[in-house]
DNA sequence: TGCCAGGCTTCAC
DNA sequence: GTGAAGCATGGC
């Protein structure tokens, strides 16, 4: 176990950010995050400690990375113009928000599951989907499981895989799995293109359009210029910039600011 | 009970 | 190329 005083940083902000589904809190102030086959418990105490229930060589070979700890988010905050009285006041209600560094299976899939449905809906599909197709990790009590490889899923049939409260999705997850499964995607190899390729590869894949894939770009590759347009963004656009929103004046670092967007967006209903 | 959800695909036009 | 309809299911 070790303690940081860490600067923007936030769990609760993370787990609540919508680009993750399996970082839940388990009681006041704590949060349990499942990576992989990696569990980590996490605390913030009002203090500002950061507490990670880890080795210090695990934290700095996994945990730092994944949370993007070596990038200073207080200089994306400080590029937001003063002028921009949303963007300021979002920025200053998500100042711990991170961009995870994600598998980008899981987010793939994840993302597909997304469509059309809301947060508490997509968080309950993918706990089914890795309790029924996942491995055990750890030994908890109830177990947790990982995220289903593409494997798993590419073994299963689109019938089974409804099962998991996936609707008309369970086709496009089955394609996906068995495109991925066969090596028809390689997931891997594809983290060496430059952004345009990726987006259009993604774009190949059943149930993948251009928000999902611009998703699966910042959650799973980390992409951070990638700025996804769903329903609250595109909202907010209409409501708070007359229906106009450049992300490219965010260059390089537009799907940083989408995460204060969307974060703020939900938190003040 | 009815509405809506971090959209995508298909099909007119 | 563009716009509208249809889609399965769960949460509130």
């Amino acid at each position: 176990m070790i303690t940081l005083q860490l600067t923007n940083f936030c769990p609760a902000q993370i787990a609540d950010s919508g680009q993750c589904f399996r970082f839940q809190k388990t009681e006041d102030c704590a949060y349990r995050l499942i990576a992989g086959k990696h569990v980590l418990q996490v605390r913030k105490k009002e203090n500002g400690e950061c507490i990670f229930d880890c080795s210090r060589t695990e934290f700095d070979r996994l945990w730092k990375p994944y949370f993007d700890l070596d990038t200073d988010y207080a200089a994306f905050i400080a590029k937001v113009p003063s002028s921009d009285l949303f963007l300021s006041s979002a920025v200053k209600a998500g100042s711990g928000i991170r961009i995870l560094r994600q598998d980008p299976w899981e987010m793939l899939i994840t993302f597909i599951i997304s469509q059309r449905k809301n947060i508490p809906a997509i968080k309950s599909a993918v706990e089914l989907l890795s309790q029924k197709f996942g491995e055990p990790i750890g030994d908890f009590s109830p177990p947790v499981f990982s995220f289903p490889s593409a494997k798993a899923l590419a073994a299963q049939s689109p019938e089974i895989l409804r099962g998991c409260g996936l609707g008309y999705r369970a086709d496009y997850i089955y394609k996906a799995a068995c495109m991925v499964a066969s090596g028809q995607i390689n997931l891997a190899a594809a983290a060496a293109l430059d952004d345009d390729a990726l987006f259009a590869l993604l774009l190949t894949i059943p149930g993948v359009g251009v928000k999902v894939a611009n998703c699966v770009l910042l959650f799973g590759f980390h992409r951070i210029g990638a700025f996804p347009r769903d329903v609250w963004i595109n909202r907010i656009i209409d409501e708070e910039y007359g229906g106009s929103f450049a992300p490219e004046q965010y260059s390089g670092r537009a799907g940083v600011i989408q995460q204060y967007m969307f974060y703020y967006a939900r938190y003040r209903t």
